[in-house]
DNA sequence: AGCGCTATTATTAGTCG
DNA sequence: GCGACTAATAATAGCGC
């Protein structure tokens, strides 16, 4: 078996276009099919999540914002009692402090552990935004840019020059900020 | 396919049993087994919500506490920024003051700490701003959230947005548009 | 929105090195 | 205990309802 299984193509009347095709993991473009992958994908990962509770005898939280910014959660057992586990893990959250760039590295880094791959592809992504973001600095150097008059001319470029020259510095944890904003205008 | 399914375990060549059983959710007693498929399950979940995350352009945070204790977390853009934006939205966790006008750029606290005399910069700046700032504190009463400010207060609320709304033009390319927005501090 | 279906791909349990 | 491999099951894209 699964020589050559034509899937009723002789018949040519009805779609020969069920079933699932190769995926590839872009940003979907049409609004109907990304919402309709949203939904059974994020039961697919809630449900995971559960096999994985229940294999294991983990404690899992997961919170999902959809691209419309609606939050959906999963919690075993509960999605508040696995978040003050963590953020008592975490105490930098409780006051100002709470956003230090190192919050996030010891994260990553027992990550790294025990999921390189997908720790890897992170950072795939982080050097492909730091590769367009020198093309980006590059070109700006000719003034190629549209957006350099209405930023440059309208607002202080002393004091965002200042800003910006000393936030060089601490570039390196900048750039894990550079997705999140990404995603911020994004949404 | 569940209707007739004979295990096909009469084949008596070799490697009769590789290959995936068919398995039941309940707890794995066999420790080194549960080990094993909890790091890879979790990989597994991890890749899911990557692939959710990219294909449909959604938020996704996720902490496991392994059988032992040990946490791991997933998080698109980032995990705090995820938590930080569900605890603003479920107020249970009194971090309300967390979000208070005077609060910059928490995510460059350590930057600030080296570099005051551009901190100095900034107050002015934000002072300058003070009405739309209000106007900001507003919004974020309804659900925006905190890395909003850092934005504003940076760059002035009015160029802000002449600057996002010409990012909104260009939604189909965000990525480039992040990095641009990164070039602008980082020049 | 959600469910059922099915061809196809993706994940993974068990095993070996 | 880890990768790699493989066979088997599980998930799911695209359709119709």
């Amino acid at each position: 078996m699964a020589s050559l299984n034509q899937p009723k193509s002789s018949n040519t009347t009805t779609k020969a276009t069920r079933g699932r095709q190769k995926i590839q993991i872009k940003k979907l473009e049409n609004e109907s099919s990304r919402q309709v992958t949203f939904s059974k994908r994020r039961n697919g990962l809630f449900r995971k999540a559960s096999e994985l509770c229940i294999l294991c005898g983990c404690n899992i939280g997961i919170i999902v914002f959809s691209p419309k910014g609606k939050p959906f959660c999963f919690g075993h057992p509960d999605i508040d009692l696995i978040l003050e586990r963590y953020l008592s893990k975490n105490p930098n959250h409780d006051d100002g402090s709470m956003m230090s760039g190192d919050d996030i590295a010891p994260c990553l880094e027992e990550f790294n552990e025990e999921s390189r791959e997908t720790l890897e592809k992170l950072e795939e992504e982080k050097k492909r935004s730091k590769e367009i973001q020198k093309e980006k600095e590059e070109r700006k150097m000719k003034g190629l840019f549209w957006w350099d008059d209405p930023i440059d001319n309208k607002m202080g470029i002393e004091e965002l020059e200042a800003y910006a020259k000393a936030l060089e510095e601490l570039r390196n944890n900048v750039t894990n900020r550079a997705s999140a904003l990404m995603d911020v205008f994004a949404m």
